[in-house]
DNA sequence: ATGTCC
């Protein structure tokens, strides 16, 4: 067998996406009914509009989200946002929480780049101020922060510091290795440092890919972009989160690199070999799973929290990167300062109260969304809502949205994760050639820095779905608020 | 997403 499972197969009876029964149960929100005799154990529920529905209709992930329905201890219902497409075993905008301690763990639930995620960063600078120094900025932010796919940094972590880094995250980076100043780790999910981390459960083999790529970005759509908000949706919520209109802003996007992607390669076979023996079935080998409590479901959550810990840090370490290049090409100028807004993961798995339930809340392409009254976010933020960023497709809008609490009881507290792709990386490139796109950015005012035109092609726009779309659909919905949107002038792409 | 197939 193969490392990673590639075979993939369906629930036959959830028949083709297109012909699949969507029922409309709320704004923007469409069911498939739990139907016995399928395996279903609860009703899979997609927010979408008609037009995103569409789109999302184009590729198998429906049918992959009625498969999460069947995993075992799965609650309430197997969630689609509507920037959902397909992915591995389970669809990339999934959610799906179980109960525990018996409840099922899935890495496919997770994915590969275990907690992928955001970071902002705010200066006191307006556009204007930055335009003359905008080449500088994005060129010496692409040399300090080493992007595309393969890509190692200059940091070379010793054993000892990489089992700090996955046991103890960004607090270690902050405290020891002066990276990050201390007041800023309540403004990262979690702090920061998943506590159920566990470094000893991370193969030799996955810290070794992961030793020279601490402060990388990596490829595909992740991205380091500055950017200027041109639009305030929220003007309260705007101030809570120090957000002006026109102000110069910075968004990181990135992950755990090749070692998030290796602990999720290791788990998915070892639980594809283990879940016979807790009587589990599942319709597509790639959705292997087993239970939460099991001795290989502990070793793949102490893994994978530990690979959080390794992306929180890497985002640290970039944020530092870009906080630097913005120090020295800007000459120290008042302003241009970068501070943190907020750190937010959209590939994870957490350990969350939800009304009387304690879940394993699975969001894959799926960002966490924690409202006013969560006692689990910064004080600053306390009465707003947790920060949400929403990175958009390159050369679009990203969004700052703001947590609600009613997305506790709609969506596990969960909303979109950015645009979701429309298209596959082979057709993006069969219609786009990546020197064309670089000059129509350029044309718009887009500073682009991309080693390979290639992967500029894949990263295509029209290969994405609409993004202001999608943020209009979880707006509605009510799963979470728009805040602001933020619209790229320089970007650093894999 | 990913040392883009150990």
């Amino acid at each position: 067998m193969s490392e990673t499972i590639r075979e993939s197969a369906g629930v036959a009876s959830a028949g083709p996406p297109a012909d699949v029964e969507l029922r409309s149960v709320g704004p923007c929100q469409y069911e498939i009914a739990c139907r016995a005799g399928t395996g279903m154990r609860v009703p899979a529920r997609i927010f979408a509009d008609e037009e995103l529905l569409g789109q999302i209709r184009r590729d198998r992930s429906i049918s992959q989200l009625v498969n999460v329905t069947t995993l075992p201890g799965i609650v309430d219902a197997a969630l689609g946002m509507p920037d959902m497409h397909e992915g591995y075993g389970f669809p990339v905008g999934g959610v799906a929480a179980t109960r525990l301690p018996d409840g099922a763990i899935s890495p496919g639930g997770i994915g590969f780049d275990i907690n992928c995620g955001v970071r902002l960063l705010v200066s006191d600078l307006r556009g204007e101020d930055v335009t003359p120094s905008l080449e500088a900025l994005v060129h010496e932010m692409s040399r300090s922060v080493p992007a595309g796919y393969g890509r190692h940094g200059r940091l070379a972590l010793t054993r000892d510091e990489m089992d700090r880094v996955l046991g103890d995250g960004c607090p270690y980076l902050v405290r020891e290795h002066g990276l990050g100043r201390p007041e800023e780790l309540a403004l990262i999910e979690s702090g920061g440092v998943i506590a159920g981390a566990d470094p000893s459960q991370v193969s030799e083999r996955a810290k070794r890919r992961g030793e020279d790529q601490l402060g990388t970005l990596g490829g595909g759509n992740h991205f380091i972009e500055v950017q200027v908000v041109d639009a305030i949706f929220d003007e309260r919520a705007a101030r809570a989160f120090r957000l002006f209109s026109g102000q110069v802003t910075v968004l990181v996007h990135t992950g755990s690199r090749g070692l998030g992607h290796q602990v999720c390669t290791d788990h998915v076979k070892l639980m594809d070999e283990a879940l016979h023996r807790y009587g589990i079935t599942v319709p597509d080998r790639q959705l292997a799973c087993v239970p939460f409590s099991s001795p290989e479901g502990r070793s793949y959550f102490g893994a994978m929290c530990a690979a959080m810990n390794f992306a929180f840090c890497n985002r640290q370490v970039i944020a530092q990167r870009a906080r630097d290049v913005f120090r020295r090409v800007l000459h120290d100028r008042p302003g241009a300062e970068l501070r943190l807004v907020y750190d937010v993961a959209h590939n994870t798995a957490k350990v969350e109260r939800h009304g009387d339930r304690t879940l394993c809340v699975h969001r894959k392409g799926a960002t966490r969304a924690f409202g006013p009254s969560s006692g689990e976010i910064p004080a600053a933020y306390r009465g707003v809502g947790q920060p949400v960023l929403i990175p958009g497709s390159m050369g679009t809008a990203s969004y700052v949205l703001a947590g609600t609490d009613e997305a506790d009881a709609l969506s596990f507290s969960s909303t979109c994760h950015g645009a979701g792709r429309a298209m596959s990386r082979g057709a993006a490139k069969r219609r786009v050639q990546g020197h064309v796109l670089r000059k129509e950015l350029l044309a718009r005012g887009i500073v682009v820095r991309c080693p390979s035109n290639q992967e500029l092609a894949e990263e295509a726009p029209l290969a994405y779905k609409d993004v202001d779309r999608v943020v209009d659909v979880v707006h509605r919905a009510g799963i979470a608020r728009k805040v602001a949107r933020l619209r790229p002038i320089g970007v650093v792409k894999g």
